[in-house]
DNA sequence: GTCTATAGAAGGATAGAC
DNA sequence: GTCTATCCTTCTATAGAC
């Protein structure tokens, strides 16, 4: 029973990998930070590391889709829901000292060219938010293909000013992305 | 003299480090494909990994910033500039199966938090790029400020489209986000 | 200054006691 | 199924022969 060694495990994982990056978080930093004994690991995950990156970026994925899903919930119009997302991915990177920005963005350019299960894992991800996204802007009454490729600069912009936010410390980049990409939703709309 | 060890083993380095990042690339690794001795590394580079990561990542940058010059010396106005910056980066991702993106954005989002040297390094070659866009779009009529935060949106769409470039092995993201900054410069002209 | 050999730590993975 | 001890490889770094 317990509170779920496996969970603990994955927890602890999927932050190592969004600090550190897959390469440069190893099992005994995992089990250390997560308390278990190293051997949950190949208890759980029978084929080691590549089977605990695979469902943790998954699990990721689906965790940040619901955070993304909570926001346009909770915002009146897609406008504003834009823009709180940047702001809310700003304020998140500043309360972490710049470490927690995109659960698998690290990741997704590590293993792209080095190992194919994981990279089709990232690539799953990256679909299943493009797919939410290009649902709520249909929703708002932009056609869909024309929502598919606002949903795509949203996405681009998102993680590139990830990169020159966690790089320069600062959140310039987001805050300027978001006020755009607000501007073109409102652009698109009917 | 020679044809210059201390040159191929930093040519070896960047592109080990743009196709496995930081962590995914090693010492052994880099003299075997630079066909030089281990020593050389720590005749050239005393302080060992980090002081060659951070020469590496300061030149790459400053080859990048030429490439990027280069391409809008070489188009007739900013807006067919930008697309074909876009595009040309698009055609280099396909060539090289999908490897060969940003120089510099694997190692930044792995530095980011673990080493500072280098996290300072990938932010000064961000901001020289800032810098080159601005001046490139403030030279075309547009206001200093908005010249600014329009390179931000740029770089930002055009290294966020990489990842998802990569992850997914195809060009998508960077012809629609290519479209969508062409179309964003052409609307911020005087 | 070129190059080899090796140290010492950390990596992933395994065996097997309990 | 929990946990420890250990194996083998790879990593960065150093020492020292030539």
């Amino acid at each position: 029973m317990a509170a779920g060694t496996k969970d603990r495990i994955m927890d602890t994982t999927a932050q190592l990998f969004q600090r550190y990056g897959y390469t440069g978080t190893g099992l005994k930093q995992i089990v250390a930070a997560a308390n278990a004994p190293f051997g949950s690991i190949y208890h759980h995950f029978p084929n080691g590391k590549v089977q605990l990156g695979e469902e943790v970026i998954r699990r990721s994925g689906e965790m940040y889709r619901d955070l993304f899903e909570a926001i346009y919930d909770a915002s009146p119009d897609v406008v504003s829901a834009t823009s709180n997302f940047f702001l809310g991915a700003a304020e998140t990177l500043r309360q972490t000292d710049y470490a927690d920005a995109c659960p698998i963005e690290t990741v997704a350019l590590e293993v792209a060219s080095t190992n194919e299960p994981l990279r089709k894992a990232t690539a799953d991800v990256f679909d299943s938010w493009i797919a939410a996204g290009t649902e709520r802007l249909s929703e708002a009454g932009i056609p869909e293909a024309e929502a598919r490729r606002l949903t795509i600069v949203f996405l681009s912009a998102l993680e590139g000013a990830f990169v020159l936010c966690r790089a320069s410390k600062t959140t310039e980049a987001l805050e300027v992305a978001g006020t755009h990409m607000a501007e073109t939703v409102r652009a698109a709309l009917p």
